[in-house]
DNA sequence: TCCAAAATCATACTTTCGGGTGATTGATCT
DNA sequence: AGATCAATCACCCGAAAGTATGATTTTGGA
């Protein structure tokens, strides 16, 4: 972002420079003035559009998703409900959470528990689809 | 899409027009060549990057999804075994599914033990999991 | 018209989930 | 020191989900 910026600054300077220097003393008594005018703003027309690209696109391209804290503070998730959530958003059983957690399976069920009813639903995949929504998980 | 192509090519010509005009006519004499060629710039910098804007942005901030029809041929998903899965999606149980779509819950449980084949998983989350990342549903 | 696939439903059985209750431990704040 | 909260675990029970098998009806094409 902010190299591409500089990018940008540099880019425009040196074309700034190209032009002043090479077409106004060369090419000005040459080419005629609208042609030159035409070329500048082509030239800088395509700058504008690189530039615009390398800043609009990987701000949704990439990634896209920012955990909304505010969500899971006003929630009251805590961090090993959260942990939770995203095993089981991953379609994985409780046996399986567990496992991953080094936890016991009533534990799992026990922050399950705890999760839905923050969530104020009453299955997982509900859950998991609230959560989405909520931009609590990815 | 079109339409933006098009206002941009307007645009271009009503400036072009108005620079050449305008600024050759009147300004060429009282502004130094260099600052003619830096407005130049800075505006046809500003219209590329607005119409990069408009090319780029949409293109992936309005919904973004398309559905793999590819993919549901290839898992040989029917129409109803789609229509089951969405529900699942939605966090439905199999009894709300059942009364969504007018039939029993044992028919859904036929739908859903197919599509658990035809994904090759075996728990409704995984099934939401695979379609969603095969762009099968939404 | 006939066939294959899709859709429907049933019954029976196993496993997993979810809900309820209660308890212990460790960290943090007052 | 006492209160509070997060994290851990256990046990029980009923509901829901998943598995297996088999059967009937609809339906879209060849």
């Amino acid at each position: 972002m902010k190299r591409t910026i500089l990018m940008y600054g540099l880019a425009m300077a040196i074309l700034v420079f190209l032009l002043e220097y090479f077409e106004y003393r060369y090419l000005v008594r040459d080419l005629s003035m609208e042609l030159l005018i035409l070329i500048i703003a082509i030239t800088f027309t395509a700058v504008g559009l690189w530039t615009g690209s390398k800043l609009v696109s990987p701000k949704q391209a990439v990634s896209s998703f920012e955990r909304n804290h505010k969500a899971i503070a006003y929630l009251q998730l805590s961090h090993r409900e959260l942990e939770v959530l995203e095993q089981v958003a991953k379609g994985l059983s409780n046996k399986e959470i567990a496992d991953a957690l080094y936890v016991s399976v009533n534990t799992v069920k026990t922050h399950l528990k705890n999760i839905y009813e923050k969530l104020d639903v009453n299955r997982r995949t509900q859950a998991v689809e609230k959560a989405r929504e909520l931009k609590v998980i990815r």
